[in-house]
DNA sequence: GTTCTCACA
DNA sequence: TGTGAGGA
């Protein structure tokens, strides 16, 4: 069985999954709505989540919290899509990527950087 | 007992 | 985003 393979399999219960990334049911739910994960459904029509979903989710609620918008992260995503083979792997964006995407949320957003403003060390080097 | 969809004092 | 209804 290949490494992809056990990383896209279907085999969490979104209990499990809440648990994981400390997000709600609710969130979790909305984010597939913004096309951002794409879980697999049994029979009865539950949702089961792969690894990668998990560590999609993960990403996703650290972009939230630093004050990126649903919209903004699934800019990111619908860039850089994830069905990919075993070699191809690390995806870190370079600073003008990240910077791009910063600015165009401050175009769409009323209220972008609150969280942000607190933490403002961790972004201060996309605006020097 | 869990999860699902839909809707909103 | 939370939460409750109503069903599976």
């Amino acid at each position: 069985m290949t490494n992809r393979v056990r990383r896209t399999m279907p085999i969490l219960p979104i209990s499990i999954v809440m648990q994981l990334t400390d997000l709600t049911a609710r969130q979790i739910r909305y984010y597939e709505e913004q096309k951002l994960i794409s879980p697999a459904r049994t029979n009865g029509n539950k949702r089961m989540f792969s690894l990668n979903d998990v560590d999609a989710l993960i990403e996703i609620k650290d972009y939230l919290e630093q004050g990126l918008n649903v919209a903004g992260i699934r800019k990111l995503h619908e860039t850089k899509e994830t069905p990919r083979n075993d070699q191809a792997e690390p995806k870190t964006l370079s600073d003008a990527e990240l910077r791009s995407l910063l600015r165009e949320e401050m175009k769409h957003q009323a209220r972008p950087f609150d969280k942000a403003f607190q933490r403002q060390g961790d972004l201060s080097r996309f605006f020097k």
